[in-house]
DNA sequence: ATTGAGGGTGATTAATAAATCATCCTATCG
DNA sequence: CGATAGGATGATTTATTAATCACCCTCAAT
């Protein structure tokens, strides 16, 4: 059966030779070529018959992340399989927002990189462990601020008085608002929490984070 | 060496029978308990020793994306590893924001669970291939909404007329807008952008998506 | 020298969101 | 029955954001 046709693009020498032999060695895949920047990989993607493109993120000439959406362009079919030693948050985000269809890390065993190509040949994505650790960390902080964001600083304020078992009439003298005004901003609230009472939205500040 | 303790949340009795004796087989785990709904497991997780929990989503009584926290509150040290059918993003997004520590697919294979649960153990995150695409698609949906964003309605309008080459005579005749409205207009975009030129700001809105 | 184009700085108006407050009703307790 | 508390509905004012426009400068082309 045909091998899969992968492509190199990382700027160390040694690296790309090692990583060769491994892979041709596997006997599902075939190296069809190999560069050491993503200049050089931009003349040859187009022309030869490419499945996977390994790329690195740090590179001299051309960080691989902006390589991704050119890399596309040039190949439409072309899968891209980030394989770096960067953990950093905004390369990741970055590789992922520009259409890599996978991130994998240098201390992969080879029996996982293995694997992780042949999941990015059949239409998965995959990425190392430790990268999908990062990426569960940054939704949960994407999540979190974006419920921060669902009250304003006044109705926190009110919600905060009212975790404390305060009355309305107690909050206006807190806040040195009038009680129509703390209800208002309890209607907003329960409003904004799909709740039918002030209890229901203490306990949904709770659970969401605001106290 | 000291077996990791497994704990089996799921509906299906049948299902736990097969599991818990293919876990205790492979050598590596103990399965110290099996409950068919999150309700029991409240009884026993702050009992038990428990190293990990293998969680359904999709329970009569209670769902097990809602039971996460309160099987954290129990036992802070327990690490949660969904184990489930669905794949749907409501509840993929849920069970991360609630703490989950990983999301893995029914239609496994026995070896890439018990490489899950290893890396569970070791701290780190795991999600299966198919759920992996899921998340990552997920991630560049909510890049996309928040970069269309960035620029207002109006906004949007100028910086297309200027991608199609108009000058500002041109776009305050298109868009009924005096010159020196549509020359604010671009002072904005170039400002949000972070672009020195109006040529900049096309290339930067082409490269966000606006066009 | 004039015209056309882009860029910089500032101001005004309109629309929207947030914060404020009033009035009325119901339920509970003393 | 009166007082207290919570909830529902609506209105006004203030603050913020978006959209609008004016004026001035520099540069290149004619």
């Amino acid at each position: 059966m045909e091998k899969i046709k992968l492509f190199l693009v990382d700027d160390h020498s040694l690296f790309r030779r090692g990583l060769k032999n491994l892979l041709n060695e596997m006997g599902e895949f075939e190296v069809v070529g190999e560069v050491s920047n993503p200049l050089e990989a931009f003349n040859l993607v187009g022309k030869l018959e490419v499945d996977i493109v390994l790329l690195d993120v740090n590179m001299p000439e051309m960080n691989g992340v902006q390589a991704i959406q050119q890399l596309r362009k040039l190949n439409p079919a072309i899968r891209i399989l980030m394989l770096t030693i960067s953990q950093d948050n905004q390369d990741l985000i970055g590789a992922i927002n520009n259409g890599a269809n996978g991130y994998v890390l240098k201390n992969t065993e080879p029996e996982i990189l293995k694997n992780s190509i042949l999941q990015v040949y059949n239409g998965n994505s995959v990425l190392s462990p430790e990268i999908t650790t990062e990426i569960l960390n940054t939704i949960r902080r994407t999540q979190q601020d974006k419920t921060k964001n669902i009250l304003t600083e006044r109705e926190i304020d009110v919600l905060r008085c009212l975790a404390k078992g305060n009355t309305t009439s107690n909050i206006s003298n807190i806040l040195f608002i009038s009680e129509n005004t703390v209800k208002t901003h309890i209607r907003h609230i329960m409003e904004k929490m799909e709740v039918k009472n002030r209890a229901e939205a203490v306990a949904k500040g709770a659970q969401l984070g605001f106290f």
